[in-house]
DNA sequence: GTTTCAAACCTAAAGGCTTTAGGTTTTGCG
DNA sequence: CGCAAAACCTAAAGCCTTTAGGTTTGAAAC
């Protein structure tokens, strides 16, 4: 057996392929080192511990997601945006469970100041821009799309619609209207 | 040492406040055996196995929810019931973040289709009528109502607001403000 | 070509958790 | 009292994480 020439980034990449297939909770060092071809002891040369892995595992997919709203929102502005941003979460939480349900566990001070973070950030606020808030609304627009998108999908992962008509696609529709008529309308009053 | 005299109901009750205390990631039933005074194995007379205990403290949390959106709403309509309705779910969040966090796993079809889980969906439902939508709408409205509530909160828990002013409460606010307009104001030209 | 050194990998073992199997003590009731 | 069911226990297997320390590998340095 050739050795795996691991590294870091190959491990937690590894994890969440792993993840994505098996299901976030059956993320094992164990299951991770079978799935290498190494000893379980092997891989704490590439990773501090569990944690650490799964802390790993939310950046790389808070990168990805970056890149995919990156793409995504390009070019578009207003409701076509919105609808892009939130088509891409919605892609993204389907086609990696696995790096998504990691995406939800509580980020470290290092996650939130990380890199990856920030872009995905900065997208969000960027997107807004195409309403014409107030720029002291945005931190609160920025915060109730997150909510909504990432409550919608988590409900939807969790079976809370589940199985019942109407068909959860017209629910996100709305989802995705009303969002869109809120950042449109959004009051200037509360600014006494 | 007398003996516990342990049923089922107070096994999950014991872990549901093992889990608000030590946090839900901490339940394990050893660690909830040796809070019983009991054996890890004389466990397993009273729950099925771990994750039977887990659903258990789920459906505990949902009749608890339930019980306490009945009384918060009870009596108020429209914008003062939505704002109770939204202020019992984030009271529930922070004053028993275990038992929350329990509610936020995926429901297995027993928990969906439990007499708690119904109660807290006739809830919102009824909440909702104050806002006179059209019949086939509700369900979309709920969504939207249970997507963004959740989606706040637990953001708001994994730190994705973490420490940024403008205060967390200001952005609190505003969701509520939008849901209420957006519910006041739902399109009803799409029933062509 | 050999030395050398760090990185990659391994074996061994400790300790925790879940779960099963089967035995003992309570407890309440006929 | 006597006895069955329920509550509890001990024992043990199997999996997982993590630490400690040893071996292989590959490439740069002599």
């Amino acid at each position: 057996m050739p050795r795996a020439n691991l590294t870091s980034a190959a491990v937690i990449t590894a994890a969440a392929d792993l993840a994505d297939r098996s299901g976030f909770d059956e993320l094992a060092l164990s299951a991770l080192a079978r799935h290498l071809g190494v000893q379980t002891a092997s891989l704490y040369s590439h990773v501090r511990d569990r944690s650490a892995l799964l802390e790993g595992v939310h950046q790389l997919a808070l990168a990805e997601l970056a890149d995919a709203i990156a793409v995504a929102i390009g070019g578009r502005s207003g409701r076509d945006a919105l609808t892009a941003f939130a088509g891409t979460h919605r892609d993204y939480a389907r086609r990696c469970p696995g790096r998504w349900t990691a995406l939800q566990r509580p980020a470290t001070a290092a996650t939130v100041a990380s890199e990856p973070a920030g872009r995905v950030a900065a997208l969000t606020l960027a997107m807004l821009r195409g309403y014409e808030l107030p720029e002291a609304e945005l931190v609160h627009a920025t915060r109730l799309l997150g909510a909504t998108v990432n409550g919608f999908l988590a409900l939807e992962a969790n079976g809370a619609f589940a199985h019942r008509e109407p068909a959860t696609e017209v629910s996100w529709q709305r989802a995705l209207e009303a969002l869109d008529t809120v950042f449109r309308s959004w009051p200037t009053e509360g600014k006494s």
